[in-house]
Order: C-alpha cells, then sequence, then structure tokens
DNA sequence: AAACTTACTAAGCGCTTGCTTAGAATGTGT
DNA sequence: ACACATTCTAAGCAAGCGCTTAGTAAGTTT
C-alpha cells in the first residue's frame, strides 16, 4: 500500500469531510432538520458515499458527540491540574472553557444540544463523559471552600452556574461579531471568581 | 350560541390540549424529531384534527415560543420596575426568571432552543421580543453601575451571563430531583448580585 | 496487462412525512 | 322534526426520508 498508519488515506479525508459537513448541518438545523443528503452534498459526495464511510446518520452525531465531550474532559482536567491554588485554576478553567464553547460554537452546539437524538447506549456513554466533566468543576469549587480561599453557600449551585455560563455561550455567541472569544473567556473567567466568593486575586474592584 | 365571550368554547379547550402536547412533544424531541401524528395522538385526536384548528406545525411552535417570550418580557419588566433598587430589582429579576425557567422548563426549552424552525417572518417577530427582554436586564445592570450601587468592568457582559444562567436552567433542571425551583433561584440571585459587583445589601458573606 | 482492491455512484425500496379532501357524527336553534 | 353549524375522522396524496443494492471507475500489485 501507498500509505502507512502516519499519513492519512484517502478515506480518512473523505470520512472526517463527512464529519465536518455533519458538525455544521447538525449545529445549524439540528439532527432531525438534517438529512443524509445534506450531509453528503455538503461535502461533495452522493448520498450513498455517506454509508460507505459510516454505518448511520446517528453515528456521525455519535462520534462527534464523543470527540466534542472528549475534548471539553480533557480540557477542564488539564486546566484543574494546572494550579495548586483553586482560584488560579478555576480561571483557567472558565477561561478554556469559554473560549472552547465560542470558538468551536459550531461543535459544542451539537455536543450540548443534540443529546436526545443519540441511541440509548450511546447516550449512556456521553453521559459519563457529562458526568465526569461536572464533578471536576464540583470538586474544584469544594477545594477551594475547604480551603479557606472560596465562599459561597452551595458550591454544587455554584458550580451548576459556572457549567451554565460556559455552555451558554455556544448558544449566543456568533463569529464576525465584535465580541473576540478571547475577551469574553477574560469577563467570564472575573465573574466566575466572583462567583465562588473569592475574594483576593485581582478579582476585586478596581 | 351557548358559549359567550367569558368562558371557553370546546375548540378553544381543543386547541389549548394540541398546544399542550406540542409542548411537551417539541421540548422531549425537537420541532423536526416531532410528527404531526404524535401531537395528535398525545391530544388524544386524529392526525387531521390538528388542521382543523391549526394552520400548521409550525404556526404551534410560532403560538408556544410567542407566548413563552411574552411571558418572560413582562415578568422581567415587572421585576426590574418592583423597586427603585437597581439591586433589589436585579434579584428579583434573577429570581423570577429562575423560577420560570425551571418550572417551566418544557416550555422553556421550546423556547430557547427551537428558534430554528421557526419561519423567516416569525423568527423576526420572535427575535425582538428577546432584544427586549435583553436590553431590559443590560439597562438594570447599567443603571445599578451608574449609581454606584454595582461594579463590573463591562456591564453587557455582565448582563449576558446572567441571561445565560437563566436560560441554561432550563436546560439542565429536572422535575422529582432534590433542587426546587425556589432553591435555585434563591442561590442565583445571590450569584447575579455577586456577578455585578453589588456589595452590600446580604449579598456579602456570612 | 491481467487480477485485485479501494472509493465511489445511479437507481431505487419501503416507509414516513406534513397536509388535504370528502364526509360522518354531534350538538343547537326553531 | 328539520335545517344548520360545529367538531372531528377515514383515507390518502405527493414528497421526502434513511438506507441498500448492484455496479462502475480508478488506482495498485504482480
Amino acid at each position: 500500500m501507498v500509505t502507512d498508519s502516519a499519513e492519512q488515506s484517502r478515506a480518512d479525508v473523505t470520512r472526517a469531510r463527512l464529519l465536518d459537513a455533519a458538525v455544521s448541518a447538525f449545529a445549524e438545523r439540528g439532527f432531525h432538520g438534517t438529512t443524509t443528503r445534506d450531509i453528503a452534498a455538503a461535502a461533495g459526495l452522493s448520498p450513498a458515499a455517506l454509508y460507505v464511510h459510516h454505518r448511520s446518520k446517528e453515528e456521525l452525531l455519535y462520534l462527534i458527540s464523543r470527540s466534542g465531550h472528549e475534548h471539553v474532559l480533557a480540557l477542564v482536567r488539564a486546566a484543574v491540574a494546572s494550579s495548586a491554588d483553586p482560584a488560579t485554576a478555576l480561571r483557567r478553567v472558565v477561561h478554556d472553557f469559554v473560549v472552547t464553547h465560542a470558538r468551536d460554537h459550531t461543535t459544542t452546539r451539537v455536543v450540548n444540544y443534540e443529546l436526545a437524538a443519540l441511541s440509548p447506549a450511546h447516550l449512556a456513554e456521553i453521559r459519563e463523559i457529562r458526568h465526569h466533566i461536572e464533578q471536576a468543576i464540583r470538586q474544584l469549587v469544594e477545594a477551594g471552600v475547604t480551603a479557606g480561599v472560596f465562599e459561597t453557600p452551595d458550591p454544587r449551585m455554584a458550580a451548576a452556574a459556572l457549567l451554565s455560563l460556559g455552555v451558554d455561550v455556544g448558544r449566543w455567541y456568533r463569529d464576525g461579531g465584535d465580541l473576540v472569544p478571547e475577551y469574553i473567556a477574560a469577563r467570564y473567567a472575573e465573574m466566575a471568581l466572583r462567583i465562588v466568593g473569592a475574594g483576593s486575586p485581582d478579582a476585586g474592584s478596581g
């Protein structure tokens, strides 16, 4: 064969092109609002070509959802581990989380709002990744409270709010506006520290 | 006729039953994942009955979306006007907004996540209501900053975050959990005051 | 150049979709 | 009892759906 394990075969490129087309279509019109003909056409292929490279339309959603969730989980865990100081770590978590949900809003929209279209087995698998993401953030907030650097009446609710802030960026963010992902992330990270009642590290007034 | 303007005709009751069935179905499976047969069956009627009372499937979505948005706009405006003190008003806005998005999560899910399925004309009309909602909240935050009771580097971003917190409750809230709408609303209202940097009125530590 | 593999498509199958049509019940006014 | 309006349904149409089948074209190996 002319391709070895390092480089991509033609099939891999086409597979990826179909996934990209599916992400765009699902983000715009939703899973059920998208036809397999839409996806194939956007990838420059005949309707049948989709089934050469993927088992079903649902498999496309699953692959998108799984890699998207795994990316976010890795990002959150890396950010949590990036500093021993809970405030510094939380700032990083929220910053990176928000940047991803803005920059990759197309993917994160599918990831967060098309769960119901997954098969029961796939949904169960995805839910587990989501649980790890939520757990990581909740544990970070609790660690900050225990360490005495955060102050909040209910860490669980604070964690839910932080997650909501990030996830919802994927809903309202639009490309080409005057708000760039980095700026949103910076403001949201400041607000996150306020939410958990982190007093000292340049989160205060001024 | 046996019914006058005060009481509901049989048609009105059936119309409402179809709307209720549509809300549940759209919230669970999305607009495109729902068939007109699903809706009619859930309302205890034949598929054709839907078209006796409504023009189209899209009209059902429009009616749900419009009344849902108008309800939220009225709620926000009433809360804003409920106090001259921006902190008290904001607490009320977020509290009521969150209670609605939890208690009526079924409706608010359709309201916030099925916009793309509306016809262009209907979408334009709904967007205008959404703009009024966002404007009311942003103006309240700006009024608080002007009055010197709020402190935030970017009132527009703070307003976006407040909206996100409330809207996203509709996504994650489940009935029958251990979190009751009133409790979530109370915690979220506290966090809202922290986000806008409202220092004094029992939003601090303790 | 023959034998084989890979990447793709034309055509279409069985089913479901949103919606319509024509008509049957049911209730109401006189 | 009769005419009439209201409320609903049985049947089905044209279009679109996810997916399959059978085959073609292009590249690779020997």
